[in-house]
DNA sequence: GTTAGCATGTAAGGAGTTACATGATTTT
DNA sequence: AAAATCATGTAACTCCTTACATGCTAAC
């Protein structure tokens, strides 16, 4: 009954929102989506999908298998599909890009969805997080450079590939944000591609 | 009260045991250790202390202020000194290499601590955590390829990148085993190097 | 017929943050 | 004397994991 303001909402909800699935393999999905970065466990999504169904975002289906549903009565699977009211959460939860969304775990997610979020939206998340990383980075090189005597190699070989680790996230925002500029000077204003497969700007060239 | 056996306990008793420190200028130094991987707040800080106090770890100190104590009575302040039993206690939970020290979280804090760390644990360390992230890398790849068609190119790139990053990790990690191992053919068996400082083997080419 | 994987859940608790409350000391 | 920063602490809360409990279904 809590606020479950979390990561998990959002990308319960963006998942759903391509096709109907029940927990075990919505865990899967979330897990292969967020790959490296993070992985959730049945004891967080049962609870979160629970919460889901209470406020109206997401509903529970017969067994929506078009593949091979020819058993009858007897069913344990939950196929949950979301709601209207559902995909209108989803894109205001999309639309926030305040520093909440530049956040290390709000970051990721946020990116898996970039395909449904507004361009502008789009912009402003990579840049936040961009400033975000350059103040990590200004703060750790000033602490490093005041103590850097007295550290033995180890630490300092740490915090050397820290640094490395954080400035290669920054090109890759650069290289981002570049080619998000380049297709909003190609586009006129205000033209959001929602639904465009294989759109993102600059992977050609 | 609690168990309190996580990350910070470890970090914590391996800075006081280069000098004693009052709770605000360990944070200070935790966070720059820890710099782009972790940072922590009093809320957290300070429940550690008093646990670590109750369990005789570490102690309580008059201003051991070396500078300039010049004042009398009050003081706010608290030194926190490590006793012998939590110098003992860290190097018990040093020498744990096993699972838990591979995890994203404590990885990097027993690495901070490797200049005090046995070389064979360290050797251990170092693989047991490539091994993870080789067991991760097979999971992605394989979830990548096995979706590779119907995904958009944001949710692409992000896994991408996310690739790239652990595959540089092993590659960083691959260096630093190499070494350690080269410096422990040098040198025969168990003559471990403790506070020898700037001796991490293989930075002078 | 039994192991392995699919599927759904819950209770307890771990590890930490946020926001607050409070005061001393230094700088401007 | 105001503002900044140093310094210590606590209560409530968040978000997630672990370990458990349960049963179906497919493969060997």
């Amino acid at each position: 009954m809590g606020k479950r303001a979390g990561v998990l909402e959002l990308a319960v909800l963006g998942l759903l929102q391509e096709s109907p699935m029940h927990g075990y393999e919505l865990r899967k999905r979330l897990n292969a989506l967020l790959g490296a970065f993070r992985a959730f466990s049945y004891g967080s999504l049962y609870p979160c999908l629970k919460d889901l169904l209470t406020r109206g975002w997401i509903a529970e289906d017969g067994p929506a298998d078009a593949g091979a549903p020819a058993l009858s009565g007897k069913r344990a699977k939950i196929v949950y599909r979301i709601t209207a009211d559902g995909k209108d959460h989803f894109q205001e939860l999309l639309s926030e890009s305040g520093p909440q969304a530049w956040e290390d775990d709000h970051f990721g997610v946020h990116f898996a969805f970039f395909a449904k979020t507004e361009a502008e939206v789009r912009l402003r998340i990579l840049e936040g997080r961009r400033r975000r990383l350059e103040e990590r980075l200004d703060h750790v090189r000033a602490s490093i450079t005041r103590t850097r005597e007295r550290l033995d190699s180890y630490t300092l070989e740490l915090q050397k590939h820290g640094l490395e680790s954080v400035e290669r996230e920054v090109r890759w925002l650069n290289e981002l944000i570049d080619s998000e500029r380049a297709s909003a000077a190609a586009r006129p204003v205000h033209k959001t591609p929602q639904e465009i497969p294989g759109d993102m700007p600059g992977s050609p060239s």
